[in-house]
DNA sequence: TCGCCCTCCTC
DNA sequence: CCATGTGAGGGCGA
């Protein structure tokens, strides 16, 4: 039996919170930005409500250039605040996990989720579902989303974007082919500038010319995992599942400095705040790490990284300050050029044995140790 | 396995 | 001229 996989995206999500919160921005070009701090108007933005997009302003455009197409239009700038929409979107979340058999979120709007349990395979049943979801989320929060319907997390997102504002899209497993072949190749999740240009040097254009490409002139191209994947996709037969509670691999923070430098501890002071924001996303999530990455981003806004794996776990404060220190002071010395950006990652995250719970038990692991 | 880089995703 | 921020995953050399 097929499954009912589903793709939820909540529409142009932190303008609208921003709505909701001041119904008199309704009928405006409204404008999420995020301020780099570095001039006055330097930043981009984050993302704009439909009345601005219909006078060209879209997600990553600097804050200068929108101000510039919004001249007259009497648009609301307002500066990001993240906060604010994790709360948003947590409630959301919380209100789907009670209507789905599994909610996988992806990211602060979105998010998977598999009803084919509930609706037994059907897709009569999962239009309602679905139906049900955006009323929920409308009454509750007075929030429009897109949503897509299908047999694979592929599928689902392309239904979800076909659909967007406040829409669903329901793609059924015998239409599959049909709504996907004549699609470019390019909108399939995954396929970005680079893969899509390969394709087409190929000949590849559509989802439909992918299906039927040969499997190992796509190997040769793309290697073993992307090709398989690519051809899976392209048939909507990609089977990656919808997981629940998946904790996140990394952290990262990279901030805009204020000024171009290389000096060490110049990037640390500036960076001492996004240090401290990891260490408590690292408390909160009772986890430590085992490797330290220093970000540097350089004018010509191509990125240098320099990494360093512990034998033991870090996970206070001085000692991360201490390694991004060090790792600053050997980026810099073999790069010799100035960074426009800089950063910190956090990854090969290890849980902190939670010993007062876990002695209560036989660790299965400890037998390997 | 580690370290680094690239590609992609979202807004 | 202007160019934010977070995270996942793969390739590849050592």
């Amino acid at each position: 039996m097929p499954r009912v996989i589903g793709h939820i995206d909540l529409d142009y999500f932190y303008a609208q919170v921003e709505e909701v919160e001041d119904p008199s921005l309704k009928g405006k070009p409204v404008v999420v930005c995020v301020f780099s701090g570095r001039t006055e108007d330097s930043g981009v933005v984050g993302t704009a409500n439909y009345k601005a997009r219909a006078l060209g302003v879209h997600s990553g455009m600097p804050i200068v250039q929108a101000k510039n197409r919004l001249d007259g239009s009497d648009p609301a700038i307002i500066r990001m605040n993240h906060e604010k929409y994790e709360v948003v979107s947590g409630r959301i979340m919380e209100l789907l996990e009670h209507k789905v058999d599994v909610l996988e979120p992806t990211g602060i709007d979105e998010a998977f989720f598999d009803i084919t349990t509930s609706t037994e395979g059907d897709y009569g049943r999962a239009r309602k579902a679905a139906e049900s979801i955006k009323e929920s989320i409308l009454a509750s929060e007075r929030l429009t989303c897109s949503v897509g319907l299908g047999r694979s997390k592929v599928v689902a997102k392309l239904g979800s974007d076909m659909a967007k504002p406040d829409g669903l899209t329901v793609i059924v497993p015998e239409k599959t082919a049909s709504v996907l072949d004549p699609l470019p190749a390019s909108k399939l999740y995954g396929v970005g500038p680079k893969t899509s240009s390969a394709l087409e040097q190929m000949g590849v254009r559509t989802v439909g010319e992918l299906a039927k490409a040969s499997p190992s002139d796509l190997e040769v191209r793309f290697g073993r995992k992307l090709s398989a994947y690519l051809l899976a996709a392209a048939t909507g037969t990609d089977d990656d599942p919808v997981v629940a509670g998946l904790e996140p691999t990394q952290f990262s923070r990279i901030v805009t400095l204020k000024r171009d430098t290389r000096d060490p501890q110049d990037v640390l002071s500036q960076l001492a705040d996004g240090i401290e924001h990891i260490h408590g996303k690292l408390v909160a999530s009772k986890k430590s790490c085992r490797t330290v990455t220093a970000i540097g981003i350089l004018t010509d806004l191509s990125t240098k990284t320099k990494s360093k794996t512990f034998d033991a776990p870090v996970g206070d404060a001085a000692a991360l300050r201490d390694a991004t220190l060090e790792l600053f002071q050997e980026l810099s010395a073999s790069i010799g050029k100035d960074y426009r950006r800089a950063g910190v990652r956090v990854s090969g995250l290890t849980g902190i044995e939670d010993q007062s719970s876990l002695s209560e038990f036989v660790d299965p692991r400890r037998e390997h140790v």
